[in-house]
RNA sequence: UCCCCAGUAGCUCAGUCGGUAGAGCGGGUGGCUGUUAACCACCAUGUCCGUGGUUCGAGUCCGCGCUGGGGAGCCA
């Protein structure tokens, strides 16, 4: 007999069979099941997900989170409490100590044969998640439970894997990460409403002249949570060389679509001494790593995306990461819509913004793969974005897939500051409360470039989920901030 | 915010022409020596989203409201 009893931490779990110390002992059931010899003890613990119940004999399916895999408990009259354990009920949490076997029956390599199980929090009749398929809608009304069921097991491993993997590639090419602020006074950034960040009591504000007193909040300004961190990160570029952000950002618009949160989080990359063609390689190395990390890293939930989320998945991510990405003017963009032999719902002209048919047109029946749009019309693009020598575009780049459209959006931005300052009036930005942003331009300015990925998007991406509210924890959209 | 669709048992849904409420799953009880969303038998489910109206009679038709979903806009 085999004891695996090795002291470890959370850290070396891959490399440990049993880790913790006490009643905290155990195997992470992915790993008893990869690693798990037939004639060896184990411990484990975990939630209930069926119980299957004969006489003188009873199975669990035990998952404790580690992966989308349950082992199977088996449970006999030899047990103290067996009674007790052949009525469990489905979502129970208990602790399994006992013998690993080879599974006589198919469906399983091994199983537990149970010498003591220990029920340490029971679950009744009236526990919501039954053996059966819910709805995505219903669950998210239960979003305290669903991390227990498959789907959402597999897209919030998933979501932490490639939050992971985020950081890897940063670090592996050298980028420091800055933490840039969540409350900020730039009430201009031009991306969007914010919600509004006081101490100032609302039902007996302080006026002067009629006007909300600023002077009296918490800050002695109007405040807000954070639109984006690119300002403050293009700040950290132009001293670090190479950044990323990686937080939660805020929007308060009244979106009510599969594709927006009021909550979210955002990747921004920025790089000093770059330019638009360097960004988009950035960007084309970026989402092909992600691609290739889901694909390996998460292959168990990934062939379960494939299996019951989405067909085909893993073929499309599998293209994407081994693809190289086109490129296309968006002066070449427009005139192959114009020539494109289908009638789309939105007009297409120079001048105008590409809508999700049109890039999805793009992308899917032009490229057949991911292609950057780049030198966009300025009229229709942020007043930071660098402009063209021929006054008309200015250097941004917006990066579609297949299927879902724009994933990624950057720019070189303007480093020089009289047509920085010509932008700003141009597009009504107040300079006045971007002096510090102006600086940067005054001393040192240099080209530079980067480009903001929404997080929640490329997992929606990857996982092939089609609304946001499944793969946040917890999400925020309007009306919406319970949990 | 605009447009469209939906709301019936714990869940997923059916409910015909307006005639007084159903199925599957889940749950309970019992049975079954190895099950795989176990199986077999029996049992119990209900503010038909709310509100007002039409009608002899409304789950069904009409108005208003609430909630959810999808599409659009905004965008990541």
């Amino acid at each position: 007999m085999q004891e695996w009893i090795v002291p470890g931490g959370y850290a070396t779990m891959k490399s440990k069979l049993i880790q913790g110390v006490g009643m905290t002992a155990r195997t992470r059931i992915n790993i008893l099941l990869a690693d798990g010899c037939p004639g060896g003890s184990a411990a484990i613990a975990g939630w209930v997900r069926t119980v299957r119940s004969g006489k003188g004999i009873t199975f669990l399916a035990l998952n404790d989170g580690s992966s989308l895999e349950c082992i199977q408990v088996v449970a006999d009259t030899g047990l103290e409490n067996f009674t007790v354990v052949s009525r469990l009920g489905t979502g129970s949490a208990v602790r399994v100590t006992g013998m690993l076997q080879e599974s006589p029956a198919s469906g399983q390599r091994l199983e537990l044969h149970a010498t003591e199980i220990t029920v340490i929090g029971s679950a009744d009749q009236d526990y919501p998640l039954q053996k059966k398929r819910h709805s995505f809608e219903f669950l998210r009304e239960i979003a305290h439970l669903r991390p227990r069921t498959n789907t959402f097991g597999a897209v919030f491993r998933t979501r932490s894997a490639l939050a992971q993997a985020v950081h890897r590639f940063f670090a592996e090419k050298g980028f420091m990460y800055v933490h840039t602020p969540i409350i900020t006074a730039n009430d201009c950034e031009g991306a969007g409403e914010l919600f509004r960040v006081t101490t100032l009591p609302l039902d007996n504000l302080p006026l002067t002249n009629g006007k909300v007193d600023f002077n009296a909040d918490f800050f002695g300004q109007a405040t807000g949570l954070t639109v984006s961190g690119q300002l403050e990160g293009e700040l950290f570029a132009l001293a670090f060389s190479d950044i990323y952000t990686f937080g939660p950002t805020f929007r308060a618009e009244n979106s009510n679509t599969p594709r927006h949160a009021a909550e979210f989080w955002m990747i921004e990359p920025e790089m000093a001494f770059a330019d638009l063609m360097a960004d988009a390689a950035l960007a084309e190395d970026f989402l092909r790593y992600l691609c290739s990390f889901a694909l390996e890293e998460c292959s168990n939930d990934m062939a379960f995306f494939d299996a019951h989320i989405e067909k085909g998945i893993i073929g499309r991510i599998r293209a994407v990461a081994d693809s190289s990405f086109a490129m296309m003017d968006y002066s070449e963009a427009i005139s192959r819509l114009e020539k494109a032999p289908v009638t789309f719902q939105y007009p297409v002209s120079w001048g105008l913004d590409l809508q999700t048919e049109h890039e999805r047109y793009l992308t899917e029946q032009v490229v057949g793969g991911p292609v950057f749009i780049v030198n966009y019309p300025k009229a229709i693009k942020a007043f930071y974005m660098r402009q063209n020598d021929d006054a008309r575009t200015v250097a941004a780049m917006d990066l579609l897939v297949p299927k879902v459209g724009e994933i990624i959006g950057g720019s070189q931005r303007e480093e020089r500051l009289d047509l920085l300052q010509q932008r700003m009036l141009e597009t009504g930005i107040n300079p006045e409360g971007l002096w510090w942003y102006l600086d940067s331009r005054r001393w040192g300015s240099c080209p530079h470039a980067g480009f903001g990925l929404g997080f929640e998007r490329l997992v929606m991406y990857i996982t092939g989920m089609e609304n946001i509210r499944d793969v946040l924890p917890f999400p925020r959209t309007p009306r919406h901030a319970g949990f």
